[in-house]
Parts: C-alpha cells; structure tokens; sequence
RNA sequence: GUGCGCUUAGCUCAGCUGGAUAGAGCGUUUGGCUACGGACCAAAAGGUCGGGGGUUCGAAUCCUCUAGCGCACGCCA
C-alpha cells in the first residue's frame, strides 16, 4: 500500500504540474501547527524563486486547482505561501480499511528480500553476562524483529567469544583442582566422559577465581597461555573440556537471553572460523594484500578521500598470533561463503567505530565481500547511572546482568501488589512481562548511537513516556473489546468508520502512519521510532477514550466502527511492541 | 596533536532531513472520579536550541570558526 503522505501528495503534485509548476514542489508533510491544518505543502514559497512569483500567489492557484477533491477538504493558501490542508473524514477511513485488510498492516514487501546477518550479543563463553551485555542484547534483537517485519529474511546470530585465554585460564584452574581428571592424561585414548565434571556455579566461581590469579602469578598466566595455546592446536582432553564448558555455559546463556527475550538463530562463536583462518592468511599474502609492517602482518586500508589518518588493519600479531581482526575477518568470509548475505549488522559499542571502518574496508578491499554487500556498523552509546557515569554497583564493581533484571522484576512485582493488594503466581509472571517492557523501552526510546541514563525509576514508572505506560494502554483496549464480548459479542463484519470528532480523527492519522513509520525505522535502523510512533499513538487513543462511550453506545453500527478501530489500535501496538522485542500481559 | 560524537525547559529526552508560535515525559501549580480500567484526561508556568559568523525569503536542522564534555587513534576485545 502507497504510504498515506504519498497518497495525499499526489492530488497536490498533480495541481502544481497542471498550474505548470514542477510538481515535486506538492511534497505534503504532517503539519506544524496542528491547531490550523492536518498537513501542510510549503512548495509554493520553494517555487518563488524559481517562477519569479510571490509564494502566496502560487500557493493561491494551486488551492485553486483542488476545488473538488476526493483527498481534501480544505486547501487554504495561507500567508506568506503555505498550503494548509484538512484531509476528508471518508478518504481516511477508507484507507484505514484497506490496512485493517492488508497483511503487513500496509506495510509492502520488497520484491527480493534482503539476506541480512545481524551480528549482536557477543558474550564470552564462562564468563556471566554483566550489564554491558544488555544493550546489544535490546538494540541487536529489535533491528532483526524490524527488519524480520519489513520482509527481510533475517538471521541473529550471537557471535560468541569462546577461544580466547579465558578458555585457557578455566582449564589451568581445573588441572590445579582436579588433576587426576581423565583430560589431564595425555595417554588416555578413550571416550571422554559425558557429563562435564563441574557445575555451572562451579564454572561461574572458576573462572574469576582463575582470572584473579594470572594477574598476580606470572607463572600461572604462562600456564593458562600455554593450555590456551594446547587447546587451539587441538589436543584431545582439552578440546573435550573445553567442549564441556562451552554445552554448560551455552545452557546457561540461553536461559538468561531467554528471559529477556531474545533469540538468535546462529550461536557461532570465534572458535568457528579458527580453521579459516591460515587459508585467509594465505589469501591475503598472495594477492598482495597484507603485507609485514613492524613485525606484524597488517592490510592498508588508508583512502585518499581520508580527512584523518586510518591506520593499517593487522591481520596477524608480531608474534604471528591472530586477534580479533583475524576472527572477524574469517567470519565475514564464513559468512560470505554459507549464506550469502546482502548486508552484515553489527551491533556493539559506539567505541570500536575505527575499528569496524578498518575491517570494512580490509574485507572490501580484500574482495572477501562483494561489492554490493553492505556491512554496517550500529555502535551504540554507554548505559550510565544516575550520576551521569557508566553504571555500576553501588561497590563499584560490574554488575551481573541477572542482579540487575532481579532488582527491576522486584520493584515491578512490588508496585503490581501495591495496585491489586495481592500477590499470585500469574502476578509474578504479569510484573515480568511489565520489568522487560520497562527496560527494553527505556533503552530503545532512546536514540542508539547516544549514552542514555539507566534510570530504574523512571523506567518502572505507569506514567508518561515509558514501557509500563505502553502495556496498560493495550491493556485497557483488550479489557474493552473483552467487555463487549461478554455484551453480546464482537460484531463480525465491523468497518472502520468516518471519524465522528477531533479525537477520534487524530487517531485515525496517526494509525493511517504506520508503514511509513515501520519503513523508516527499517531503513534507518532506527528501533526509537517505533518507540515514539506508539507513544503518540498510545496518547491519540487515550485522548479519544476519554471522551467516547463505546461500550454503552446506542447506535450499533457506529459502535461496531469503533471496535474495528479499536481492533486496529490494539493490533498496530502489539505489532510495534513485538518488533521492539517484548509483549502486553491481559491484564496489569 | 588528529579525527569522530555530543551540547535543546530544573531533570531525562524528541524534533518527521530547511518552514508558521521549538515539542514530550518527570518534577512544580491547577482542574476533572457514578472507574466501558483514574496506571487516565485537561490546563498553566518553564527555552537568546553552548557561543560567534555565514548561506537562505526562512536555520535547532546546512557551512565555518569557537568553547565545554565524552570517545577513539597498529599488535585488547
């Protein structure tokens, strides 16, 4: 379907072309001053200029043209040249007919959708998630739903780190504690047993413990090196421990994505592409691409148009190991190779901006893409407390990412028994699904690309501009269309009707802006317009509620129009707080 | 030093890619409860859009200079 301002631009288009003007100058936008017109052209003072004419004068003969519109009606030229315009009740209710019918709620499909790899997340294998995963986790998870929604297919993947020394360090711990472990015996031949031998809390207290330790004992860091480097050469025992930490941790990690809703269709990891990696490097020598630069094997990714110095992307270290460049590199080629994607996401911190420019360019220069291929960089701000700073503990340390989701589930669950003066089990899952709605709208309200405060109470606040505030407005809807039902049933065949009052048309607009908005946060890659699409429309409905008797009304037809908007409502929020990554209880 | 980003109401943030009187929420003040869910609605106060200059009929938005803050700048991820 056409996009509403589309729609209604044509008809002024086609008056500027037939008073001889260009008619790209009839580009209709929503209006300004709400309180004179719905939308506005301001064309005709661009035109001025141009046809040597008093913009009013232009503006005047174009209303002219409009005389008897299906679109309009009102077209008044207005001093020094605006077109002010009131769009006919019947065409927007017309319109928002045909969305209520349409698939996608109007939203069209590409002819060919995009293959896009969406690469978020990024935890490391047996270390705990900590608040800095939360982020890409929220930003990562809504561009794929977006974009998932706009037609795409779309594949999320986790991109684990789980082959660097952390690897090393859990196994150097382990052998201290238990050396007679089959693992540890180089002669063993046999089958590795199945269950790991530790627990997932036990992993989670060895590898802080391990950690702690390389920092002060020399000796030991060069032991958890060399199990690091015994384990990338592939011998047996530790491939099978280190096969037991990744089943235990992955367990772990999905369990705690899954409450907060997110999915990804690929856990991959770095360990993957590690066999890639010597052909890469062959590749890269052989066609002149990387060459020895202060020791280190490193690809030029200098241009001419630079403003600033770019150095060089290091492929391999002095000490001729791989780092991460090597690895994302690598994945880009694995990716290339499997599945074939138009274009390659990257959410993570706004910091390693340089950093992703450099392995772009290398792995376009390198032709380890093609040209078409785009790969973008979302790098998102910081996640600060209160005090302006990046969060923290009130000890200072990092907090766990499972602290922080228990401290809001508690506050949630605290302010649902506050409200309904009970505590059941279906409550607790109720203040669930409330806490992630506070979270994620909190973050993803805000512009990615910018540090936001994580404000615990403003988040979990019913009121004003957040997820809570969200979650009742759908509610309330559905407890009304329940009510009717219990009545006498929803009407079957119910069309959205001419708007009756103010209100209720401004809702109708703002309804009517849906795939327009869903197209722009897709090509954007903008979750946040989602964000203040729905508030708007969330307060457009409120608005409207509040003055209009629905369920007692008398007059059956009209009534029944007004379930179908209400339906329209309740379906384009849940749409919207679907693709934003969390979902409305029944009720709050 | 170089580059990038940010600076909008007391606080937290929008601002539809150049338009009319710069908008929300929180907080403050005030009004509306026989509640289809008041977790709501209505209204008031609150701004030289960091500062200067420029382009334009018209600038928070584009250009330029400048200040403050943040970040990044070859072998960390």
């Amino acid at each position: 379907m056409k996009r509403f301002l589309d729609l209604i631009s044509e008809e002024i288009k086609a008056a500027f072309e037939t008073s001889g003007y260009d008619r790209e100058l009839g580009k209709v936008t929503l209006s300004n001053r709400p309180d004179l017109c719905e939308y506005q052209c301001n064309g005709a003072m661009a035109g001025a200029k141009l046809y040597k004419k008093a913009p009013i004068m232009i503006a005047q003969e174009v209303a002219n043209r409009c005389g008897e519109s299906k679109v309009f009606s009102e077209v008044m030229a207005v001093a020094p040249g605006f077109l002010n315009l009131k769009v006919k009740e019947s065409f927007v209710a017309e319109y928002l007919c045909q969305m209520a019918k349409s698939l996608k709620f109007g939203l069209d499909m590409p002819q060919t959708p995009s293959k896009i790899i969406v690469d978020y997340g990024g935890p490391n294998v047996a270390k705990p998630l900590h608040v800095g995963h939360l982020r890409p986790a929220i930003i990562g998870e809504s561009i794929k739903r977006i974009a998932k929604y706009a037609g795409h297919d779309v594949i999320g993947d986790i991109h684990m780190g789980d082959w660097g020394l952390q690897m090393g360090l859990i196994i150097t711990e382990l052998n201290k504690r238990q050396p007679g472990l089959v693992y540890f015996d180089e002669n063993f031949e046999g089958e590795y047993p199945k269950e790991p031998p530790f627990t997932l809390s036990e992993l989670e207290e060895i590898y802080p413990t391990a950690s702690a330790k390389s920092k002060e004992d020399a000796a030991y860091k060069a032991l958890a090196m060399e199990a690091t480097f015994k384990l990338q050469s592939g011998v047996r025992g530790y491939r099978a421990l280190w096969r037991h930490i990744m089943d235990v941790s992955i367990a772990d990690l999905k369990r705690n994505y899954n409450h907060l809703d997110v999915e990804f269709d690929l856990w991959k990891g770095e360990s993957d592409v590690q066999d890639l990696i010597p052909g890469m490097v062959d590749y890269l020598k052989k066609e002149g691409y990387a060459y020895i630069s202060e020791g280190a094997l490193v690809v030029d990714v200098k241009e001419e148009t630079d403003t600033k110095e770019i150095p060089p992307c290091i492929i391999l270290k002095s000490d001729g190991a791989s780092l991460y460049n090597t690895t994302d590199l690598a994945t880009i080629m694995d990716r290339m190779e499997k599945y074939h994607p138009d274009k390659m996401i990257y959410v993570t911190d706004k910091r390693q901006d340089l950093y992703f420019e450099q392995i772009f360019r290398c792995a376009r220069k390198a032709k380890l893409v093609e040209e078409e291929t785009e790969l973008l960089h979302i790098g998102f701000g910081t996640m600060n407390g209160k005090d302006g700073k990046p969060f923290k503990t009130r000890e200072g340390g990092v907090m766990r990412l499972e602290m922080l989701m228990q401290e809001i589930n508690d506050e949630m669950a605290r302010k649902i028994e506050e409200g309904r003066g009970e505590m059941d089990e279906e409550a607790k899952e109720t203040a669930k699904t409330v806490a992630l709605s506070a979270i994620k709208y909190g973050d993803l309200s805000n512009q990615a690309s910018k540090d936001y405060i994580f404000d615990i109470d403003k988040f979990t606040s019913f009121e004003g501009d957040t997820g809570p505030y969200i979650l009742y407005t759908i509610v309330r809807i559905k407890s009304i269309l329940n009510k009717v039902k219990e009545q006498g049933g929803l009407p079957k065949e119910a069309a959205i009707q001419e708007a009756g009052s103010v209100s209720e048309k401004a809702l109708m607009l703002q309804l009517a802006g849906f795939n327009a908005m869903m197209e722009a946060a897709y090509q954007e890659t903008a979750p946040h317009k989602v964000c203040a699409y729905i508030y708007d429309l969330a307060n457009a409905f409120n608005r409207f509620y509040h003055e209009t008797k629905i369920v007692s009304e008398e007059d059956q037809n009209k009534k029944a129009g007004w379930i179908a908007l209400l339906m329209l409502v309740r379906d384009l929020l849940e749409i919207c707080i679907n693709v934003l990554g969390f979902s409305a209880p029944e009720r709050m």
